[in-house]
DNA sequence: GCGAAAAACTTGACGTGTCAACGAATAACG
DNA sequence: CGTTATTCGTTGACACGTCAAGTTTTTCGC
């Protein structure tokens, strides 16, 4: 069973009862910890807040969302985390809500000028971070790169075992 | 953050800063969110553990490791994680350890029956899921994607922002 | 040997993420 | 209307993951 080609140092030991395939979620929740990791820290060190808070005042910062459900469509996040974030982030005063006039239910959400500073201050680390990331990618290595995710992402969603 | 040239867009322009969906961190962490919603879920419905106990199982079946810091080395996991994970592996009877003769500091684990049983159980499911996973891309589309996640993973081990 | 450093593991604290049950308010419908 | 269904949000429970400080045991240097 372990006759493998391509010996990485990484993913070799496994691979000799795990063919190749089942590697790629290994590489994938590693290679996707280290990118957390980097920007909770980048976060982390430029005064910020975590990275999950983060995400969430950028979606409302982009002003595409002005509710907790939005947030939730908008970034498939969570709605119980993004109700309890959203906790924080008004404590933390990043936030104010006012529940709406018109349905009860609803929590309107408001940057707060220190949400809003805090936004436009990380924003341009973020972006060169992410200029950083996909940097030394050609465009058509861009466009194969998530085409190759979107393929992974589809063909996640049908499985039935 | 005092004068900028373009200082309202923070509330606007940013969902043409920011497409979430062309982040790349975000679609990674999409991607590997489902496979690991995925994976969980075979090995619940199929009377398994949770995840994370079954990489440890995996890695213990490989033979390549007997001890928690072989563990750590192996797949990378957080020595803490293991540590509470082993317990849980040996109060549910998968695994049984014996304090080494040598050095009494370490602790030497071993599957059980039931453990091995589990796990010849499940293997042939994850490698399908595996296979399933990969399926689609071409061995040159293979090669290609490791190759784009080895550059990401590079990358993202030398940013100093 | 003996004290300091290191190794193997433990534990606490926190953040992230998911799921399901629940409450309150609104919408739908007979 | 008023009952029922749905929606928005909250809460509890748990798994996952990381970091740092603490324990015990071994090893190293003198």
């Amino acid at each position: 069973m372990s006759d493998n080609k391509n010996q990485d140092p990484v993913t070799s030991d496994l691979s000799y009862m795990y063919p190749l395939a089942s590697v790629l979620t290994y590489r994938l929740s590693k290679l996707q910890a280290r990118l957390n990791a980097q920007a909770a820290d980048l976060l982390r060190r430029h005064g910020g807040v975590p990275l999950a808070h983060w995400r969430v005042l950028l979606v409302l910062s982009s002003g595409l969302a002005t509710t907790q459900k939005e947030i939730v469509e908008m970034a498939a996040f969570d709605k119980g985390q993004v109700s309890r974030i959203v906790d924080r982030l008004i404590e933390e005063e990043f936030l104010v809500s006012e529940s709406d006039i018109d349905d009860k239910r609803i929590r309107k959400l408001k940057l707060t000028a220190a949400g809003e500073q805090m936004i436009s201050r990380l924003i341009p680390l973020m972006q060169q971070r992410q200029e950083h990331l996909v940097g030394t990618f050609s465009e058509a290595e861009k466009k194969q790169l998530f085409e190759f995710l979107d393929r992974l992402d589809e063909v996640s969603g049908k499985m039935s075992l």
